[in-house]
DNA sequence: GTTGACATCCAAAACGTTTTGGTTTATACT
DNA sequence: AGTATAAACCAAAACGTTTTGGATGTCAAC
């Protein structure tokens, strides 16, 4: 079996509570004997039994992650990068990750319940936040900790980090009206979701800055899929009176949108322009690379893990709200209109 | 604060064992007591405490996913839906995971170290095997239950699930040479990864059979990202006697491929021939939809999990070695060379 | 009316820590 | 000499379960 405390107090000729106090660092313990139990529990390959740990301190250190996978076959290289910054920050700061996929809908509500009752979690880290969210709701009615990556309906009422996508969109709508674009598209993630709206209106206010408008027809609803883009993208390309540029608000979707066109035998940055948001990894080696808006995904995973990890440690105990501004990645999928 | 079974005890007039015994459906509690219990524990909200329940059991319940990042933008559509699938698996099985992220190294080592001793999981599975796998031999060394997904040098001595790459090769290379193309040539994964030699191995045999031979110029050796498919796709292509087919080792790579080309006013599927590997979900979208080996990686996380979760429970004490055969898609960016 | 079988129950120990609330001993100060 | 103060230690309780090893009562069979 394995090593405990109570064969390192035996063996150093102490009391439990004097080991358990040397290997805490506390200090009312000799220096020499600290030194003893150190050597002694290293000597026997000592660690610590976790679980008895937890159930004694009352806490689990450890922080939930619940992916939303829309389809069986969640394929998504923007959440890849955010679960390694969440997962190395995570480490680093001593706490375990505890990963759950479940699609949205009542069994997602019932893994957070399931967690916070069986005290397996200190608190939550919620992705891709929803206008009416109803975790959420219930993290809020519960008062169990969480940080948000995005915001909500009411999102004065808790801890987020989020990009500005309003600021965002905006950049893409000034820089494609500076290339002259009159007939502009655009695909927009799923309207529940709470970045939806912003960068729909950051593109509507850009846009009218430059005394342009969004036709209905230009205006599409996708699931963030590069099928989606493709199949959406195609439409619009199909239209009687087509669109030159094509704004997509996400990457996946945008390189959708680029393999239609270049279906149809459009040469992406010349027949149509394209832009996407994100700026994956793919995207600077995409044909042809792609204008987009950069996010710092894996940062932006660090720092709402940081933030929910303070929150925790009540090291901080007021709301914390970050709004990061984008920056806009030129490429070469747009050009000049004219 | 929460309830505990000592509430419930108090409250039905019983020891608490015979809760603990009525909640966990041991047959010395009669009927009406058991009821009782079960009522009251739900209107009471009752939870079991997880941590006291695993470390009175001896057991975490809990399986472990060390995912090797390679990068810190650790951006991979591929895991994403591996991950999905495990957890999914895990979850149906009332089994929690726990994710963490390493670049390979000693950190990753420790890693695995430290779960095991801290006794906070009852099993790896351990991804993107490699030949010489020190995590294999560590655990292997330890005695301590895991499922690979991917064999390694020694891989009788484990459980694994695999997709059979050399046979996936094989198809390609049928296929291609099928095809007449004489030119051809291959970016290969990483040489310490396990699967790099199986795909190689079907590769060449596949052209031997068809009387073909890989020339040394034209094999080139990627780490999986479609940036490094952008460049070496492109250093092929810039070879004097160019290949008039490219078979990458994995998709992401193959889109690398294809915009090199496409950068150079090649048409793929014209040409130039490009397949890939793992037929990610993007793989249909892409311009011109990339014909690919499939590999039902979804699945392969259930079944990894599930294996695991059974040696686990000791449902199985053999070895369990799985084999699938892939499929091979063809899609578009191929075409015959004469 | 004793015996055995069975159904139902439970006190106490155990899992491996940390924390509480001390005690003991030595040293320093009046 | 007596009294604080500080340093070093520790027994026991606590965290919330499950398991062990019975105890008790009822009923049928002899």
């Amino acid at each position: 079996m394995s090593v405990r405390i109570k064969d390192i107090a035996k063996r150093v000729n102490r009391s439990i509570t004097t080991v358990s106090r040397a290997l805490n660092g506390y200090d009312d313990v000799s220096p020499e004997t600290k030194k003893l139990v150190l050597e002694t529990a290293k000597e026997m390959g000592y660690s610590p039994n976790t679980f008895a740990q937890r159930l004694q301190k009352q806490q689990s250190d450890t922080i939930g992650l619940i992916l939303p996978t829309f389809s069986p076959r969640f394929s998504d290289p923007y959440f890849s990068e955010l679960l390694a910054g969440i997962g190395n920050k995570a480490a680093d700061l001593g706490f375990d990750l505890l990963v759950s996929t479940r699609s949205p809908g009542p069994e997602e509500y019932s893994t957070y319940e399931k967690l916070i009752d069986g005290r397996r979690v200190d608190g939550f880290i919620v992705v891709r936040t929803r206008k009416q969210d109803q975790r959420i709701d219930y993290l809020l009615s519960r008062d169990f900790p969480f940080v948000a990556f995005g915001r909500a309906d009411d999102c004065d009422r808790f801890s987020y980090v989020d990009e500005d996508g309003y600021f965002g969109m905006h950049l893409v709508a000034d820089y494609i009206a500076g290339l002259k674009h009159e007939k502009i598209a655009c695909i927009l993630p799923p309207q529940d979701l709470a970045f939806s709206e912003k960068r729909l209106a950051g593109l509507k206010d850009g846009l009218a800055e430059a005394g342009l408008t969004l036709r209905e027809t230009y205006v599409k609803e996708g699931d963030l899929t590069q099928k989606s883009g493709y199949q959406l993208g195609g439409d619009l390309l199909d239209l009687p009176d087509r669109p030159t540029a094509i704004i997509a608000c996400n990457d996946l979707m945008a390189f959708g949108v680029m393999s239609a066109a270049q279906d149809r035998g459009l040469v992406v940055g010349e027949d149509v322009s394209i832009t996407g948001f994100d700026d994956i990894p793919m995207s600077e080696y995409s044909y042809p690379p792609l204008t987009t808006v950069h996010q710092p995904v894996y940062q932006i995973g660090g720092m709402v893990c940081e933030m929910l990890i303070q929150h925790i440690c009540e090291e901080i105990q007021e709301l914390q709200q970050v709004l990061l501004k984008p920056e806009l990645i030129v490429r070469q999928s747009c050009r000049s209109y004219n």
